[in-house]
DNA sequence: GTCTATAACCCGATAGAC
DNA sequence: GTCTATCGGGTTATAGAC
């Protein structure tokens, strides 16, 4: 029996990986311009350099190019958030550990931002089987800044007259929205996390401090 | 010459623009829940009680429902806005003003979600030729704040590590995101507003003052 | 003012050649 | 793996009856 040479199989499932890899791509920026319903496959396939059909060879359908993109989104920003937290010390405070997964956040946000603007800007509008499935994604997520916010509540560095939710959702909702108006060109993202951190922080008025 | 009963007039006319009304109420529902390409002229029709050729009645195009839809999300924020911060004493303080200013802009958000959610959905999705002239309504709204937060500022009430515009985009985002999450069963508005305002103003963390 | 009917066009998905 | 060609269906907008 013969066996094929593996740099023909290396070299023809990379190209075709990195077909898929530029379909997602290219649908993600046109997801965020245009939305769900606006972004035809023939667009994509044309900004990804193949012809429509061939895009049935990587996806089964529009839908599961939509939930790839989708869940992406969340896992990159996911993935920069607990990289850093697990980074620090393990004596670190809570209100340490609560800046760098805000690092992290925007970060993830602003540097995947056709990922992370599809995701926030089309959620709400796509049909609910997508919905459903991405849903998982966002809790397991949405879990992991709940716990965050429960250690920093617990020992005493968090305010304890509004809900624990209503923190989560205000922090996660105001940081997220950044992708829609963020400029790199007003200075580095260093500086924009560290003014964004200090707002979350200790918010928009003068304190006298002791 | 004969004069028409007014009766009949103003019947009929009252009618057409309730039915212009319902057009739009029901194209902002649709617009927040589908986004622009996927909310067809047959289904805002449907909704409205009326069939689809006939909206060229009262509209021109599905552009100018979607322009209409947009202007309206603003202006009934900023009016609810302006009209707090205007019944407040003459000598109130600029931190009193911004949370009237606060508890204005939340109100309209939530109690006319459907137009104000719809805005912020599909604005980044919509045609240019859509964007630009809803975008001269969004800049006067933003200028209203800069103002109120300039004020804010020479007064000494605001933090000055952080650039105007910056306050002014994350707040106003921070705020106009609360409609995709707020939910009136866990409290009253009155309590909402009052906390997502104490963390506005105090920020996330437990602060020891003079 | 609202209707029906339709023109002109674009969509996602599939079949089958190469 | 990628192509061309096409099917069945839905879209905005218009024309003209009532």
């Amino acid at each position: 029996m013969t066996i094929k040479p593996r740099s023909d199989v290396a070299s023809s499932s990379a190209e075709a990986a990195d077909t898929r890899e530029r379909i997602l791509l290219e649908a993600a920026r046109l997801l965020r311009h245009h939305g769900y319903a606006a972004t035809t496959l023939r667009e994509i396939a044309d900004a990804a350099g193949v012809k429509a059909g061939s895009i049935y060879y990587h996806f089964e359908s529009k839908e599961e190019i939509l939930g790839e993109v989708l869940d992406k989104g969340i896992t990159i920003v996911a993935d920069a958030v607990r990289t850093r937290i697990e980074a620090l010390p393990a004596n670190a405070s809570w209100r340490d550990r609560i800046a760098a997964g805000i690092e992290g956040h925007l970060w993830g946000m602003l540097h995947y931002g056709d990922f992370t603007s599809a995701n926030i800007r089309v959620y709400g509008q796509i049909p609910t089987s997508a919905k459903n499935h991405h849903k998982i994604v966002r809790r397991a997520y949405a879990d992991y800044w709940d716990r965050l916010f429960e250690s920093a509540l617990a020992s005493g560095e968090l305010r304890q007259d509004t809900g624990l939710a209503m923190i989560r959702l205000f922090v996660i909702g105001a940081l997220n929205w950044t992708v829609e108006w963020y400029n790199p060109q007003r200075g580095s993202f260093q500086d924009f996390a560290r003014q964004i951190t200090a707002i979350v922080f200790d918010g928009i008025l003068t304190h006298d401090k002791v």
